[in-house]
Order: structure tokens, then C-alpha cells, then sequence
DNA sequence: CGCGATTGCAAACCGTAGCGTTTCACGCTA
DNA sequence: TAGCGTGAAACGCTACGGTTTGCAATCGCG
């Protein structure tokens, strides 16, 4: 995988929800509902959120869509961390330019 | 890179801040304090708690991280995240070994 | 057609995490 | 001894995830 250099990436990379919502739950014909409870989740609040992008990939959600989609929990973790890196680049451009690489002594 | 089975992990990824304290800030010959203010920050508590395990490594931090030792973001990141995903499938593991993988439509 | 179930959306509450700030005691060195 | 950097702890603020509840719209089945 290519390494991005987040320090001058302009778009910011895409929230997990879009995939999930315009990708995965359309190809197994899933509602937010019928998804949080093949999740074994008991409400489907969090799903719900996730897909309308209020709301983040967390680790204990990455490992249960990974269950349901046979995925691994990296694959949404990743989506989710580019996505806050971009964000983040972002907001701290200027900080970042300003900080020097240093040398191991 | 082996993907993981985290429903069968058994010892927890170590936390990201052991890689900082004994490879990285030894190698560099730096304290805390000299650590932040390389990285730009005001303060040294947030490498201090991050050192002591007591803090994650966030976005910001896994940047700046970056820019100073020039690694990718997504090295620090990762080592987070391994460590989060541990952490939660030994959590989660009855949940998620009840989950059914969903076949596409 | 009618009615119960389901859906998407939103607001509210609580617990927790990240972070900055302040403060303190300790150790080293000028 | 005075000063500085360090590790550590406490306080408060802000943001976020998880959950509950409410509501209008829609769907599905008898």
C-alpha cells in the first residue's frame, strides 16, 4: 500500500458509513435494523448513526461487521482511521509543516 | 501482512506507548518534554501519558509522531489499533462468536 | 383496506476519553 | 543553594460513543 502524505492530501477520505451504506448493506439487501441485529446489537441507534456518518468505526463495531461481512476488523478500522487522518492533516496543517524530522543520535 | 483472528486472540497487542518509551525515545536520546516540543506541542503531559500507557495514540498525535521520526501516520495508528482491537475482542468474544456470517443476496 | 411492525431520524442522558492546565515533589547541575 | 527539567497526579472542559425514548412515514400481511 502506497503511503499517503496526509501533510498535502486535499480531499478528505471518505467516512466508513458511505461504504457500508451505499456498498455492503444494499448487496445484502439490509436495513439499518436488520443489520444491527445480525450484529447482535440490541438497538440499532449505533448502525443508524454510522451510516449517516455521525459516528465512527470503533473497534468493538469493526469486529462485528467483519463477523457479518466476512471481512477482516482491519478492513473498517483502516477506513476509519484514513478518514480521521485526512480530518486531522487538515486541521493541523500548518503545526505539522512547522515540526522538524529529527535524527536518530 | 497475516490477518489476525481476534476472536481467538490470546495475549493483548502491546500499547503503543511501550514502542515509544523503549525503541523510539531512546533511540532519539529524548525525554518527554524534549519529544513534545519536537512535535509541537505546548505541553509535555500528552507524551507523558501516552509513555505511561494511560492515553491512546489519536490522529493528531499519530501526525505528529510521524513527522518526527518519519514514519507513516499509519504506523502509529495501526500500533493503536491492533492494541484497541485486542482489547475489545476479548471484550466482545461470546457476542461475536454468535454472529453469523450474512452470505450477499 | 386496515393495523401492527418496522424504518429513518432526532433529541436527550450518561459515562468515559482526550487534552490542556496547574501543582507538587524529586533529582541534577550551575 | 537556587534553578531547571522531570514524572506524576488532580481539576475541568469538550467531544464522543452507547443507549433510551419519541415520532412520523412506510411496509407487510391478514
Amino acid at each position: 500500500m502506497a503511503a499517503i502524505d496526509f501533510t498535502t492530501f486535499e480531499a478528505p477520505a471518505p467516512h466508513p458509513g458511505e461504504h457500508l451504506r451505499e456498498d455492503y448493506m444494499p448487496e445484502y439487501g439490509l436495513t439499518a435494523g436488520a443489520l444491527a441485529r445480525a450484529m447482535g446489537l440490541k438497538d440499532r441507534t449505533r448502525i443508524e448513526r454510522l451510516v449517516r456518518e455521525k459516528q465512527s468505526v470503533t473497534a468493538d463495531t469493526a469486529l462485528r461487521l467483519a463477523r457479518v461481512f466476512g471481512t477482516t476488523p482491519q478492513f473498517w478500522i483502516n477506513l476509519q482511521t484514513t478518514h480521521d487522518l485526512s480530518i486531522a492533516a487538515k486541521a493541523a496543517k500548518h503545526d505539522l509543516a512547522a515540526i522538524k524530522p529529527l535524527v536518530a543520535a
